[in-house]
DNA sequence: TTCACATTGCTAAATTTTTCACAATTAAAA
DNA sequence: TTTTAATTGTGAAAAATTTAGCAATGTGAA
C-alpha cells in the first residue's frame, strides 16, 4: 500500500506506535484510545489520530482502535511486501548490539550478514547471523539481494566502506559513525551519532534544572 | 552564555557543527564557509548561517569562519562550564559500545561510571570507565554528583532502572530501549530506537528505489 | 586605488509540523 | 428507548522550521 507524501515524522512515529503496540499486546485488550498511544509514546493523542487519519484508519468512536488491525496496516505501508534483507558491516560492540537488538523482532526486515576484518569472527555466527570478511562484501550482498546497510565500523573506515555499499547495489544506509558519509542521491542515508544525542540530552537537561530551580 | 529560546534542531546541528569542525581540524585550514559545513552534513548553507546567526556568531565577509573560534563559542553555548557527569546503566554490548564511542572525545561530558548485574563486569574497568553494581547506583551518582543517565540495559529493566535514576537525583536521561519511559517534568527524557531508525531507512529507500526507477 | 565578486547576515516568505476546537458519532448506562 | 459521556475525525489556526532573496561588505585582483 503506499500513500504518496507521507510526512517524514509520521513514518518515524509510525514505526513507534507499531513497537509500542505490539509491547502491550494481550488477550485482554484488543483496542486501543488514541491518548493512550500518545501516552506511550510522549506526544499528544490529537498527533497519533491526524498520524492514523493521514494513513486512512479509521477507529470505533467509542472503542478506540483495533490493535492487530492498526499494527497490520502500518507494516502494509512502512514494510516492503517481499521483505527488506540487511547487512551490518563491523562486528564490534556495536554491531554486536544491533544484531542482538534485532533478534526476535519479527518485521520485514532482516538481517542476513555481517561483515568485519577480524579473523575470529569471520565464518562464525552471532545471534544467528553468519559474519564474513568484507573482501566478500559486494558479491554476498548481490547474491542475496541485501539492499540496506548498517555502518558501525571504526569512522576512519566508513567512507570507504559507504562507498563499497553503494557500489555493490544497496538501497539505503544507516551510518552509525560521527563520519558524514556522501552518498548518490538515489541511496537514502540516515546518519546517527550517539554524541549529538548524549550533548543534547546534556544541553536541555541543564536548561532543564535551571527553569525548575 | 545563554541564549534563550534557542531550537531544538538548532541545538543538534550545533553539535554536529562542532564534530564535523573537530574532524576538519588542521594547520592549513583555519576558516570554513557556509556551504562547506554544509555539504557535510547534507543541510543546506543558509541553514549553516542561520543557526550561527542564532547564536550570534559572525563571520569573515570573505574568508568564512573561523573554525577554533567557532568551535570554542560552541561549547560556550551547548556545554555546562562546571562539565557534567555521565553514568551507563547496562553494561553489554551496547553500553561498552557507548563507552568507547566516547573515548577521547574531549567535551565537558564524562562518563565516569557504569552499572550493571554481571559479577564478572563489576570491579572492573572498561576503557577507563569503572563498573559497579547496580545497587550502588545511587549512591554513586549523588556522591559523584552524576546528572545524566545512558539505559542500556534489556528493556524489561528500564522502568525500574529509570525510577531509580531519578530518584537518585539524575536531570537528563538517554535512554536506548525500545521501553518508553516515564520520567517527571524536570528530567529531560531523550529516546533512540534503532528499530525505528532503520524501518525509516527501509521505507525511504524503498521509496526512494520506486522513484529512480 | 578601484573593481569585481563571493560570501555573509538577515528580513520576509514558504513550508512543514503541531495544536486547537468542535461537530459527529456511537457504545453503554439509565 | 433515550440519554449521557467519551472519543474520533478534521478544517482551520498556530507554531516551528526551512528556504528565498538580496543588500551589504570586505578581500584580493587588476
Amino acid at each position: 500500500m503506499i500513500i504518496k507524501n507521507l510526512p517524514h515524522k509520521t513514518v518515524e512515529r509510525l514505526s513507534q506506535y507499531r513497537r509500542a503496540l505490539l509491547m502491550t499486546l494481550s488477550k485482554e485488550k484488543t483496542h486501543v484510545f488514541s491518548h493512550e498511544i500518545a501516552q506511550m509514546l510522549h506526544i499528544t493523542p490529537v498527533q497519533v489520530r491526524r498520524d492514523l487519519m493521514l494513513i486512512g484508519y479509521s477507529g470505533n468512536l467509542r472503542k478506540g482502535y483495533d490493535i492487530k488491525e492498526l499494527i497490520e496496516l502500518i507494516g502494509k505501508i512502512i514494510d516492503s511486501d517481499k521483505g527488506q534483507r540487511v547487512a551490518v558491516v563491523g562486528l564490534g560492540n556495536l554491531g554486536k548490539a544491533i544484531i542482538s537488538y534485532f533478534k526476535g523482532k519479527r518485521s520485514k526486515l532482516s538481517i542476513i550478514a555481517a561483515f568485519d576484518i577480524n579473523p575470529d569472527k569471520i565464518n562464525r555466527v552471532y545471534d544467528g547471523v553468519p559474519c564474513y570478511h568484507i573482501d566478500q562484501m559486494t558479491d554476498i550482498i548481490k547474491q542475496n539481494n541485501i539492499s540496506i546497510g548498517i555502518i558501525s565500523v571504526p569512522s576512519t573506515e566508513a567512507p570507504e566502506i559507504a562507498e563499497t555499499l553503494v557500489l555493490s547495489g544497496i538501497k539505503g544506509l544507516l551510518n552509525f559513525t560521527p563520519k558524514p558519509l556522501n552518498v548518490p542521491p538515489y541511496v537514502y542515508l540516515e546518519e546517527y551519532d550517539m554524541i549529538t544525542s548524549l550533548e543534547k540530552v546534556a544541553f536541555f537537561a541543564k536548561k532543564n534544572d535551571e527553569r525548575f530551580k
